[in-house]
DNA sequence: TGCAAATAATTCGTACACTAACTATTTTTG
DNA sequence: CAAAAATAGTTAGTGTACGAATTATTTGCA
């Protein structure tokens, strides 16, 4: 049997990017199916809000790896469903501060169930220590590239 | 210290779409600095061609599990550039075969070395071991997910 | 044979990613 | 203090992702 011999990171970054793009296409179709009618990218700021309610847009593209332009368009959205709300800075004009509204808050609690099991359906039968040693060589490969990017 | 318990499940989607976006990143824009005219995704696509010259648009889509409507852009745009050609299927006439023109196989060779470094820098300082066990990890969520999909 | 179902590709609409360019502020610094 | 640099956010353009609907063709089956 003639085997084509390829180093291991040729096929890893393919594995890496195809399971990346599955889990969000799991999470964006059960969040499609409960009509929750919010994004999975759209979730992930509503988390960094109940986390940190009244970040400037600049905090939360950084505490999503977002950029600023997507920021700004998830945001959008977010104020037309009434989920959140732009209040102007105090102490920095050129600066939102975004809030969750009660419809937001609502929200939160609605979603969070859904992620919760799309979760354990994504890891399932996969150990604490199978996950940390995954986690342990993906925070690896991300400084690896951070380091050269910056 | 208070220290917040959650879930291993809860972070390690995070990071893995992280390092996943920042390796995309990371690829898209050293063949921007390299003036390679291609993106990452078309590179892909052209990766399969090499493999498989002459695959239907179903075919490519299969291998890079991305979807019909995306294959059929990305080849509109390779096609454009005049790194592929369709031609007819003739025992389907529904079907196209795509083919790398000479054009795409210089291309191929020109931008391969520019993945190769890339690759490097991206997985520098892990082991054949980490990295198998990794992709192990992956595999399962991948399968996990790819079940309740279908 | 003949019609229904499946298949290959395309088009459309919405959403996200990234770059570049732009406005409006604030901070630095000469 | 005033000009330059940095920062926060927006807009525009290109590329990608995905679902739904559409067209053309082929296959399955009664």
């Amino acid at each position: 049997m003639i085997e084509t011999i390829q180093k291991k990171s040729e096929v890893s970054g393919f594995v890496l990017e195809r399971t990346a793009k599955r889990l969000k296409q799991y999470f964006q179709q059960q969040l499609a199916a409960a009509d929750t009618g919010v994004t999975i990218d759209q979730w992930v700021v509503l988390q960094v809000l109940d986390k940190q309610d009244g970040a400037s847009q600049l905090d939360i593209a950084r505490a999503t790896y977002k950029d600023a332009p997507t920021i700004t368009r998830i945001i959008d959205l977010l104020c037309k469903k009434k989920l959140t709300r732009r209040a102007p800075d105090p102490e920095d004009r050129r600066r939102f501060r975004i809030y969750l509204t009660p419809a937001g808050r609502e929200k939160i609690q609605e979603v969070l169930p859904i992620i919760k099991a799309a979760r354990d359906v994504a890891w399932d039968g996969l150990s604490d220590e199978h996950i940390d040693q995954m986690v342990k060589v993906l925070d690896m490969v991300f400084d690896n590239l951070t380091e050269k990017l910056s």
